[in-house]
DNA sequence: AATTTATGTCAGTCATATTGACGTATCTTG
DNA sequence: CAAGATACGTCAATATGACTGACATAAATT
């Protein structure tokens, strides 16, 4: 079975890439193979924490968003919905839910009474702290072969890789870079 | 405006995670800054493309449809549902609309005339190396402050997140390993 | 001839996202 | 103080991309 034509393969369509500019390496030389490693890597990422949500009834949405208020307390609506990129009303039903399955409080904000600042509960933090475990658990093995410098590179890529053009609030608490903006 | 207490903050709730050995560093040492990195990194990678599909009607399953089509000429139905871990049914809708448009031609297998052997059409090709063009901009404004021993330090660091139990044929063209199972 | 395999399709559902509109409490500004 | 802007919540309708389960067909295998 599978008898198919898959032996050295991977055929590079470079023939009509050269209205992008490539920077550095040769004239259309595009990085086939980190575009996939990145996907698989990803796609192996997320799929750690897949499968214990679907244990609680969560997706991956529920996920995301319990996890940044657990690591950022007191993030408010609107700066969730920056770091997220999804709108009000896609944020509503998640959030909703991880208030009322007791997972997530509200507080409202001491200087401006409208803001609900997000607060993960024990709960919350121990289910974002067991999710952690097992995506730290596959980084530590990933790292294994690498010196402390070659992960410091790492992250250097990692990075290098995010938007730093109007960067939320959770962005500019990675970075420590206050960008001279307001 | 946005006077929230978030200053040097990032509480780590490093308290309940002691039910997963973290195998190297310490314990209950969660790797917060490679998982946040990892979420950012992707979410800007993937909406480098997003923006450009928008312009063809297209969303992000099409990309990986073509995309791996592609690069991997000849790939069946199946082998495409391996890589992309749905189903049958989620692929059938998106692989007609690339079929109908003219993305992908279909051939009859040589071997088996089951088969649907799948190829891009050059209208695919351009489309790919479009979106390829646009990420590869990306890594290697990502890339050009790291030595070429470094970006081989990332590329490791992809390949170890990946899982390598059961990987299907793109993984294994990847990797070059085809593991003696069959 | 019977079974398995590769693919396609129908029907229904679910999760997550979207836009647009509207309401309400609260802060800011003229 | 009145007017407007802001933060948030919500209602309605819709789209995408995923799912399960069932069934059909052609072709290969046994």
């Amino acid at each position: 079975m599978t008898d198919i034509n898959f032996s050295g393969m991977a055929a590079k369509p470079d023939s009509q890439g050269s209205d992008h500019p490539s920077s550095a390496a040769g004239p259309s030389d595009l990085r086939w193979d980190i575009i996939e490693l990145l996907f698989f890597a990803y796609r192996d990422f997320v799929g750690d924490a897949d499968q214990e949500l679907e244990a609680f009834g969560f997706g991956r949405a529920h996920h995301r968003v319990i996890h940044f208020v657990t690591r950022y307390p007191g993030l408010k609506v609107a700066d969730l919905l920056d770091v997220l990129r999804i709108t009000k009303q896609s944020l509503g039903r998640v959030l909703k839910q991880l208030l009322d399955e007791g997972y997530i409080v509200q507080k409202t904000g001491n200087n401006d009474r409208r803001q609900r600042l997000l607060y993960a509960t024990p709960k919350g933090e121990a289910l974002v702290a067991k999710l952690a475990g097992l995506q730290t658990d596959r980084i530590n093995r990933a790292v294994a072969g690498i010196d402390a410098e070659g992960v410091e590179t790492v992250r250097q890529f990692l990075r290098a890789m995010i938007d730093r053009d109007d960067p939320d609030k959770v962005l500019e608490a990675i970075f420590g870079a206050r960008k001279t903006k307001e």
